[in-house]
DNA sequence: ACCTGAACACCGTTCAAGT
DNA sequence: ACCTGAACACCGTTCAAGT
């Protein structure tokens, strides 16, 4: 209903000109998600906004699951690699991993169509991982081990992106507390730490992380302190960027 | 149609005694993804089990979502954190690992769930994380930092286990693998070192990682050799552990 | 080749009626 | 309180008919 009021509803039969694409049909589904999120991605919604019958999508991609697959492929180009040309290894890891936990931790219900996907035809993730692996290899990675540690750091941030949408009680062991006191105890010491609901609300300062999302290349909106996702979060990658690295020494 | 052929179908109406409970539907639920995984697993399939009408499941559990969630915490008494009662820190994560991805590659469509899911009454998730707890604790991990290390640690694990589940050709970049010439090379090179696809089959004792799932307390059966997603696992692992044991010595 | 419109075979969930 | 049976409001997908 917004520009270019409908007109008469297409007749049946082939169009003079195809109105459906891979890229048209990735673009509307982006744009719904964006618009009333992955619960709101149906056919009929998608084709809705394409202005066609529900059935139409299907003479271009063989089931929804394949549209998930072209939307995944189009929110790689979110992520941010570019630090793999210009910044030391770790330097760049962290961008890129910070970015990558970002994109996708708007995106969570991708992260399952991700595992299942291959990468055939799916050039814009090709495209990440070949600026990845020239990175790894120009740090001295030898040729075999590259791939196994990006799988290692995508599954950690995979992990991690599913972990942000978690609620942030999500360790409130409520009513069975009382019955595990060492993990209770440490669930309240640790959201003290990062300023989320102990004594005073002023504490967030003195946590013991490094960084944070300061090394983050993602134009992230104004996030008062650091939450518990992005306190975990930085603790393994800090860990997997130093651990790896000692792999490579030895 | 096994044993108790079911008779005569109960007529509407309060029964003497209630057929349903958590435990009886959580079992049931077990079952049905054991006999058809989780496809497998819909309301009316498991009413069936129950030999009960789809909406008396309703009178228990306020929604599918709530099932997954009792399924979930069920599921959490397969995996094996014993290790942490006798084994030095860095061995007890290493098995606690291995078994936590194990259990949970066979129960991927879970792991979207788990991220979601507050431990309020999820007693033996609790239960698990007590003595987790118990075990960095005893390591002279300081209290605070506890809960962001086990948080990182579980965020690779259930990475890792939706990435047990890909198809083994993933990487295989088709007809776009001249664009992206240095990946494609580094997935080859991968493919030979873990004894898949390359000249020679049996090369698989020569990729360089250590362990494998030879810590694992899992009661695995025969797999001739590690695979793609052993090796990324265990690379990520040990770098995690590597990492976190300096993280706490600084 | 590629669209429409109608239909199919499911889903999870709700609710009145029954005991 | 807790079951049955019927209904509801969806889903994704298929297919004949049209151009």
């Amino acid at each position: 209903m917004t520009a270019a009021a409908q007109g008469t509803p297409r007749r049946a039969g082939r169009p003079p000109r195809g109105v459906l694409s891979r890229e048209r049909i990735t673009s509307a589904a982006v744009a719904q998600i964006a618009a009333e999120g992955y619960e709101g991605l149906t056919m009929s919604a998608l084709a809705r906004r394409l202005r066609v019958a529900p059935s139409a999508v299907y003479n271009h991609a063989s089931s929804k699951q394949e549209v998930l697959r072209w939307v995944q492929d189009h929110v790689m180009t979110m992520v941010d690699f570019s630090a793999f040309a210009t910044e030391p290894w770790d330097e760049a890891v962290r961008r890129w991993a910070w970015s990558y936990r970002e994109v996708f931790a708007r995106h969570a219900p991708l992260v399952p169509v991700i595992a299942v996907m291959p990468v055939t035809d799916a050039a814009e993730t090709l495209r990440m991982y070949e600026e990845v692996a020239r990175g790894f290899l120009a740090a001295g990675w030898p040729e075999e081990r590259v791939v196994p540690a990006i799988v290692a750091l995508e599954s950690f941030i995979y992990g991690s992106a599913l972990d942000v949408s978690a609620p942030s009680n999500i360790f409130d062991s409520g009513a069975l507390g009382p019955e595990f006191p060492v993990f209770t105890s440490a669930v309240r010491s640790a959201a003290r730490a990062t300023g989320q609901g102990g004594a005073s609300s002023d504490a967030a300062a003195s946590a013991g992380v490094e960084g944070g999302s300061s090394g983050g290349g993602a134009d992230d909106s104004a996030e008062e302190g650091s939450n518990a996702a992005d306190v975990a979060f930085s603790t393994g990658l800090e860990a997997l960027i130093t651990g790896l690295k000692r792999q490579l020494s030895t």
